[in-house]
DNA sequence: TTGATATATTCCTATATGGGTATATATTAT
DNA sequence: ATAATATATACCCATATAGGAATATATCAA
């Protein structure tokens, strides 16, 4: 079997780097298809069908107006993604980032090996 | 062209249910593949391709002993996500709801600008 | 009405993938 | 050496894409 839908998890649908920086991009301001468009420098029907999946899983709603449809950030929907790292969050040490910690094993590996 | 790959991206590594379900069975505490395959009831190659995967992007850790690999989570590399995540936690913060943030921002700028 | 603009959708293709089965490799035990 | 165990890998297939091109739909303008 293929890969598991995207359309239905959120995960899933921010596993596409273009979903992710469409994300950026509207959580500055809302904005409308064209205007992403002219941003990302995408072409028009792959910024609807982003903007499909990202609705389809709640990341963004969208309101029309006129012949426009305005999009925008439902950043809620990332809250459970953030609880979910979260819970893994103890075992990535406070004191030490992990910069150091990879400093420290090269170190002592270095001191090791040597 | 198809789908971006899973293999050199933690979010799209972890987009997989099944490859989140492995995190959370591993960060109790470090396991054999063997181990692994018992108590997820996955097949043995199963168990091996959805760590190797998470293993290229360096979410989890293997160390040989003998006849076994022990496989551990690399939490640290968690924290990328987490961060990307956390850049919207104001947006979803409960004294200010996204349109209230975006009429501040436009306020703030048409100030700036006039 | 006719045309222009804004957006969504349909159809197509190439490809990365998840899973299964079989097999290869490594290590230990006899 | 041979067998058994532990794990990884190769091969195959079905499928869900991502993206492009063309088209449909909706709204506005003249």
């Amino acid at each position: 079997m293929a890969r598991a839908r995207t359309t239905f998890d959120p995960f899933n649908a921010l596993a596409e780097p273009k979903r992710r920086a469409l994300l950026e991009a509207l959580v500055v301001k809302e904005l409308t298809v064209n205007q992403i468009v002219e941003i990302m420098k995408w072409s028009q029907p792959m910024v609807s069908k982003h903007l499909s999946v990202l609705k389809q899983v709640g990341l963004v709603s969208e309101r029309k107006e006129g012949r426009y449809r305005i999009y925008k950030v439902n950043a809620a929907q990332l809250k459970p993604i953030q609880k979910w790292v979260i819970q893994f969050e103890q075992y990535w040490s406070n004191s030490l980032d992990h910069l150091e910690v990879y400093l420290n094993e090269v170190q002592s590996k270095e001191v090791k090996d040597g």
